[in-house]
DNA sequence: CCCTGATTCGC
DNA sequence: GCGAATCAGG
């Protein structure tokens, strides 16, 4: 099916009366919701109220995937080797840091137990920020584990509701694809 | 998983 | 110009 007049009438209307790609594609027919989409942004009305989602991506890189030609021959396109600015997750010691309930306990010389008074029976859970000076362990007799029995607690926490194999799948899927 | 629109790029 | 593939997100 083509882009006549007629059927770019109805994608116009139903576009600005609010219907979805994949609406508007199945009532045309012979055409799928890319191709309506295609349509709508060549068409310049690619813009339609905006319910909730001023999402601003930046401008995704060429496909690196290999392509099938006809011929039969792949070709696999050399990727761009710009550098993603790919956010870090937070170090576990700054969220362990943060919920943790008790302050380090006091040694015989009124400091905290350090990295160099940390003792193998010693609780080792991190207390504050491990750039700052005062960054200290817990130092609590800890018995048969890292850590004291209250930091224990903490640390072994019952195990969180599991995701799903499914969705857990899924992400494998998507990221060694 | 379903869905949404956005974007790229071979055709 | 077209639209499948592939994104990012709800």
């Amino acid at each position: 099916m083509s882009w006549t007049d007629e059927r770019v009438n109805v994608l116009k209307k139903l576009w600005a009366e609010g219907h979805s790609a994949s609406q508007i594609a199945k009532q045309l027919g012979g055409v799928t919701r890319n191709a309506v989409i295609g349509k709508v942004h060549r068409l310049g009305l690619s813009g339609r109220a905006t319910p909730s989602r001023p999402v601003k991506r930046p401008p995704r890189l060429a496909r690196p995937k290999p392509r099938l030609m006809p011929d039969g021959t792949v070709t696999t396109p050399t990727p761009a080797v710009t550098a993603p600015p790919v956010e870090e997750a937070k170090p576990a010691v700054e969220r362990t840091a943060m919920t943790a309930p008790l302050p380090p306990m006091r040694l015989a010389d009124g400091g905290a137990a350090t990295i160099l008074t940390l003792r193998d029976s010693m609780c080792k859970w991190p207390i504050g920020d491990p750039a700052d000076p005062k960054f200290a362990f817990c130092g609590r007799k800890s018995d048969c584990g890292p850590y004291c029995t209250e930091h224990a607690k903490v640390a072994f926490q019952p195990a969180r509701k599991r995701d799903t194999k499914k969705s857990q799948y899924d992400y494998v899927r998507r990221i060694a694809g």
